[in-house]
This record gives C-alpha cells, sequence and structure tokens, in this order.
DNA sequence: CCCCCGTTTTTTATACATAAGAAACATATG
DNA sequence: CATATGTTTCTTATGTATAAAAAACGGGGG
C-alpha cells in the first residue's frame, strides 16, 4: 500500500538523462544510472522496464539503447511524486497558515486524516516530526495543542538565531585566509548579485538562497544543534512567507542588500563590522516577521 | 490491541487515595477522583468497578464506601504500568548504551522491533521523536543512522548549553527582589543542602534535582526552543549515567557543590560572579562527560 | 441550574498486512 | 576476475483494524 512515487520521479528524472542521450545510443549501465538517480538498483529496473514498454528504450540481450522519438515522452504530475508524508506536510502547514487554526487550537489526529484524506498513522507520525518546531505540543493520551503562530514565536525564535548566527559570525574573523570558506563566500556573493540583478522576476527564489546563505555561515563551526535549528528557520520562511506575500519584492530586496553588507564585514574580518552587520540584519529580518504575523 | 496501562496505573495511585479514607467512608466523586487522577471519568469508573469487584469497595445507590481490608490490595507491577512506547524508549537506551551499537551502525526498524518484542509502528515512532536528541539520523527510503554517543557529541551539546544557561543566569542579575524566583532558588539550596547532608544514601537522586534547577534557571525568561533542549540535557544525564556509575556519589557531591555556589552568585546579582560560577559548573559538567564516555 | 452517574460516540495507542523499494545473492558474460 | 544483469529476500511506507481511553451526551436528583 506504499506509494509509488520514488517510482515515478526516477522515471522523470530519467528521461532527463535520455534527452543527453543520442538515438541508437546505448544506454549507461543499471548501477550508473542507480547512483546518478539516487534510488536502488530496483527502482532503476522498474524504469527501464516502463521505459521498454513505451518503446523509448529497446532492450537486446545485454545492453539497451535508445529507441525512437525519445521527445514527447510523457511525465508524471508533480504531485504523484511526493511520498504521502510529503503531502501531508504541505497540507498540514496550509491548514495551519491559511487560519483555519488559532492558537489554543486542539489538534485531532483523526479528524486531520480524514481532511487529508490519508491514513491516521501518517499524521501522527508527521506530528511526531512536526514537534520539534515548538508550535505543537502534545497531550498524554489527548491529541495534540496548536500554541500558534503567534509573536511570541517568532520572537523565541529570533531569540535563539541570534545566539547561533553571532556566533558563527564571529569565528570567520579568525579563520585563515586559505580556508575554503572564503571561496565559497565568494559565490555567495555572486549568487546574491546575480539575483539582484534580476529581482524583479525572480524574488521568489530568495527563500532559498537565504536558508543556504545562513547555512553556509553555521558550517563554520558544525553543531548538530544549530543545523537542526536551522530547519525551523527555513519551515518559517518557506511556508510562512508563502501565505504572506505582502511586500515580498521589496522585504527580499532589502535582505539581499543586509546579506551583502554581512558578507563584505565578514570579508574585513572584523569583529566590530561583523558584529554590526549580523545584527542589523537578525534585527530587520525580526521585524519583517513580526509585521507580517500582526 | 492499546495496553491498558493508564488503567493499571491509576489503580495503583487509586490505593494509595483509598489509604487516606477510614473504613465505611464514602468515596469523591468520580469527577473528583479524575482530577486527582489525571485520566478520564472512563479510566476512574473501570477502577472503581475493579476494586468493586474485589471488594476494596462497596457500591451502593448513588454512593461507594469503602469496604473491608483494603491494606493488602495488590498492586500491578509497575513494568505493566509502563506504555510500550515507554519501554521501547527504555529498550532503546539500553542497547544503545550498553554498547550494542557503535558509531555509524545502520539502525534497522524492523530488526528493533523483534529485538523489542513491539511491532514496527512504534519503533519508527519512537525513532521520529528520538531524532531530536541529535543521535540518529534518518536516511530516505531507508532506515537511520546511529550517529554515537561520542565526545562531539557531548562538546556540540555543551556548547549550546553553555549559551543558553550563561544567557539565562546574566539575567538574575536585572530581576527584581520581588520576583517570586527568589523563593524558589531558596528552596533550590534548601533541597541541594537536604540532599548533600545525606549523599551517602541519596545520591542517584542527583541527577532528578539536577535536571528541576537548571530549568529553573532557564525559566527566567521562558523560551520553547530553550526548554526542548533541557530535555536533551535530561536524556542524556538521565540515560548516559545509568550505564556509567564510575565515581557517580563523588560526581554528584561535586555538582551539588557548584550548584550552590551558583545559587551564592545568583543571589549576589554580580554579573561577574554569576557568569565565574556558571563557566565553572558547566566546564566541570563537560568534563566529567568527557571523561566518562572515553 | 449544577453536579453526579450511566451510556454512547469519538479518538488514540498499538498491532498487523502488504505493495514498493532496498539490499543481498546468484549467475552470466566479456 | 570484474562487472552487469537476473532473482530472492528483507525493510520501509502506508493503509486497516481494534481495544483502551477520552470526550460528549443525557437523564435525574438535590
Amino acid at each position: 500500500m506504499r506509494t509509488d512515487t520514488t517510482f515515478k520521479r526516477a522515471f522523470n528524472d530519467m528521461i532527463d538523462i535520455i534527452r543527453t542521450l543520442d538515438l541508437g545510443e546505448e544506454l549507461p549501465s543499471e548501477n550508473a544510472l542507480r547512483a546518478q538517480l539516487g534510488v536502488s538498483r530496483t527502482t532503476v529496473r522498474k524504469v527501464l522496464a516502463g521505459m521498454s514498454a513505451r518503446g523509448i528504450i529497446i532492450s537486446e540481450a545485454h545492453r539497451r539503447i535508445i529507441g525512437e522519438q525519445p521527445q514527447q515522452i510523457e511525465r508524471y504530475p508533480k504531485e504523484e511524486t511526493l511520498a504521502i508524508s510529503e503531502q501531508v506536510e504541505t497540507s498540514f502547514m496550509e491548514w495551519m497558515l491559511r487560519g483555519d487554526a488559532c492558537p489554543g487550537t486542539e489538534i485531532n489526529e483523526a479528524e486531520l486524516a480524514r481532511k487529508f484524506g490519508v491514513a491516521t498513522t501518517i499524521v501522527r507520525e508527521f506530528l511526531n516530526r512536526f514537534q520539534k518546531y515548538g508550535l505543537i505540543e502534545k497531550r498524554q493520551n489527548a491529541g495534540w495543542v496548536f500554541k500558534g503562530f503567534t509573536a511570541s514565536f517568532a520572537l523565541e525564535l529570533f531569540e535563539i538565531r541570534e545566539m547561533f548566527e553571532m556566533r558563527s559570525a564571529r569565528l570567520f574573523a579568525t579563520l585563515p585566509d586559505g580556508s575554503p570558506v572564503w571561496k565559497q563566500i565568494q559565490s555567495m556573493r555572486a549568487a546574491h548579485l546575480e539575483l539582484l540583478a534580476d529581482i524583479d522576476a525572480r524574488f521568489q527564489d530568495f527563500s532559498e538562497l537565504d536558508s543556504r546563505f545562513h547555512r553556509l555561515i553555521t558550517a563554520v563551526a558544525p553543531n548538530r544543534f544549530i543545523e537542526s535549528f536551522q530547519d525551523v528557520i527555513a519551515m518559517v520562511f518557506h511556508y510562512h512567507y508563502q501565505w504572506n506575500k505582502r511586500d515580498e519584492r521589496a522585504r527580499n530586496e532589502v535582505a539581499i542588500g543586509e546579506h551583502l553588507a554581512l558578507i563584505e564585514a565578514l570579508e574585513s574580518r572584523n569583529i566590530a563590522l561583523i558584529d554590526r552587520a549580523c545584527r542589523l540584519h537578525l534585527t530587520s529580518a525580526r521585524e519583517t516577521l513580526l509585521h507580517s504575523i500582526a
């Protein structure tokens, strides 16, 4: 009763691989494809079988070659490539952020399962994992309570975020010249500039860049608890801002500017500058979030 | 297929309530008992029924009275009062800390379920919740990896702990005289002195006191992420030291001394003193943990 | 009208079942 | 012998089932 989303995703990815090959060309080995697609060989074989059945691939003894017209292969739709657990995540976030839930709402596993059209087991598993974000709390033998996407949530979040990020940013001042981080910072700057140049069209790409940027800073001295906390931040920005698009473009443009300033400060290796740039950005991010909650 | 551990625990607790009543005395209402026992009325009624069946209680029209010899009621054994999920926690910790698992070990849900004699669902749920402790990591479609109870785990843990605890301790310096916290600190000191006086017999009670002490300090400015992190610390101390009893008495005695010093520093409201006492304690705790891991 | 108890309905905790996917094993081919 | 494919076995993801526990409902007595 497991869904075949892994297969469908691999199938779609395989189409892209095939596109790079010529008609009549021999395919890479199952093992090579396994590595490229990031799935098991079992799944690779299933994909290959599916493609053979469609005539996209022709299987001969001990080799497979590209068949006719691989141009118009039909892809599986995006929804069918998402595991049920991922769909539940989206459904839940929507339910939460659409405002169906106000602080203190009791969350009912059975009801959610019905609403989302999935088994209770999955909802339960999701809630257990979601617990770490600090937005819900379990009560013994009796469901969960939604604590609300409130101002105090944002404030508590940023209190921690500031501690963690200042700690990492300061470490930059002590980094040797030869550290590979400086290269990464350089390309991070380039990515920011690129996005900024095309901000009108691509302002929605910022959320992902933001997450990568902050993860890079934090990664100078790896700490699993800090990394895990980044997930919380990423979740907040990813989902919350999906439902709060007010001033999105302007907001992201400002943030890019702050990131660039921070990058410059980091490269200066001057603790005072770093501190100021970092705090400035965090304060502004906090205010933006608070503003969008109210 | 749910176990009736809630009932059994309530039954045992009910025995204690009955002990406080006299023969022939009327019992509190179902609702009152519900509140006292912390379970639903459904469970209360089941307990009452069980006691009636045993002749401990005599049910008359609209009232229930204590029957004969409530002295030798047989309690349900402790194990039967623990939910399966709690048993799994213990089993897993034992498996982990007994050394069956070295860093990098792959964790197999199905195998653990067999080993512990429970359904895979439960193991899976446990692992999902346990993830937040930073000791295991999930791989897509393929079980978990045990990252090991290693020195770097301890170091990362204490890096965060130091940030959090210094932050809270410092806040004490700004607390007004009238704050109720000072009373709690006082009784915390008393509890420590009491334990210290009887350290030879009660040194095992320290772990719980330790957790309460640190939670009290942290609670001056509540932050859900910090509170959740305390769970990690509590887990480490509770379980790890259950399997590493070396120097337990001495270790706890030292820690009590450090706690008392910190209490004094907090009461002095002198930031420098607080900082030093706090750091001293954390450093010592870290060294102790590192030492016991190696 | 409010609390108490009996009854019914709903939800949770846990077990079990099974298709999809991963891994291990076996065989063949160059 | 190494690498690729064919086959078998084991594990995970997800649905369903059900007893225990919680919650909701309802009548009766103070």
